[in-house]
DNA sequence: CCTGACATGTAAGGAGTTACATGATTAA
DNA sequence: TTAATCATGTAACTCCTTACATGTCAGG
């Protein structure tokens, strides 16, 4: 399980409420671990009874009030822990391979237009990435802002980010093969 | 979900008992989802009990006694049912990418031996994949065989093979990338 | 007044993981 | 006799998803 542990990276790189995090987890963070506001609150719950992260209200103006949640000692220690833990090579599961597969006993034209629906999802997804790498990883956005991380907090993100970028360029380049796949042996039969 | 549909799509194109998926699932199959023979069995069950699929007893000499399962009609139409359903372009949970936003925190040389490790990890599956398309879809490898599919269904479970290849040469690209980036600023600090 | 953004939760059910459990046969 | 492979399961627990639920405040 990291869903904590990437709770608690995000509460490092800035303290915020659960609103906020849930938030993060349809960007940023999102493009590598997704998580919907209900699982968030509850192990936040969950971590603040274990004495991982601490809570402040916040009252404000003109909105709700928030609880904002910042890395308590015990947090940091537990993600200090598990960053040493070794882990196994993520498993995989594409739900778009089994329709490949599934393909050749079925009739494959409506996979061919799903498979032209997920490449352009990840179209979208590389042009937004490349525009949120173009706006905070060029020379010029510099880390001299005020709340900007430092350079390793901010190097690490930005290869993070390549890694989004280079699995959506991937993504695309294979689903190319996948239609031409498609369109030479599924209307043949 | 789509176990049951893995399944499917796996005893279509070969029916077989639950220990038989379990290895299938430890390799090409697994290249794209995995399954534990615990669940495996589980659904196998209620696959049965649906009316999926058809089961037959198989007594073997020099071995325990089988489960042969096969697709029945009802499983046939669950699956063209959901091949027609859209589905979502998946959601991703790469603890490495965690790890590697979390190291910004945390001293980064335990880091850098994991990133290492998974690298050699993908070279290997890497390898496995060349050696699996070069062994079973090369043009001497025809469909001439006894068990051989037909072009259709060989031609989709080689476009799914180029799939993890091309996902395992980013990775170790992108695994580079890391490194490089770690060597640069994580001793720095 | 109504919509949309902000903010925080509960409940039920489905799916996946880990540990436990049994038993046959073959080869070293 | 011991390990490895084949073969099939149960139980407990954790995790994730989907649906439901409530309420504030700003702007049109």
């Amino acid at each position: 399980m990291a869903l904590e542990h990437a709770i608690l990276v995000s509460l490092l790189e800035k303290p915020g409420s659960g609103y906020e995090l849930a938030r993060r987890f349809e960007r940023s963070i999102g493009y590598f671990w997704t998580a919907t506001h209900q699982q968030i609150y509850r192990v936040l719950k969950r971590m603040e009874n274990d004495g991982w992260i601490d809570v402040r209200d916040v009252p404000q103006q003109g909105r709700p009030d928030k609880k904002e949640y910042s890395v308590a000692d015990l947090g940091r220690a537990a993600l200090s822990s598990w960053l040493q833990d070794p882990i196994e090579p993520e498993s995989v599961r594409h739900d778009l391979a089994v329709k490949i597969r599934g393909a050749a006993f079925d009739d494959p034209t409506s996979l061919i237009r799903e498979v032209e629906r997920h490449r352009q999802a990840h179209r979208d997804r590389l042009a937004h990435y490349l525009a949120g790498e173009a706006r905070d990883f060029t020379p010029e956005a510099s880390t001299a802002g005020p709340d900007g991380p430092l350079d390793a907090e901010r190097e690490l993100q930005h290869v993070v980010l390549r890694g989004g970028i280079a699995y959506e360029r991937m993504m695309i380049g294979w689903l190319d093969d996948v239609l031409a796949t498609l369109a030479r042996f599924g209307p043949a039969r």
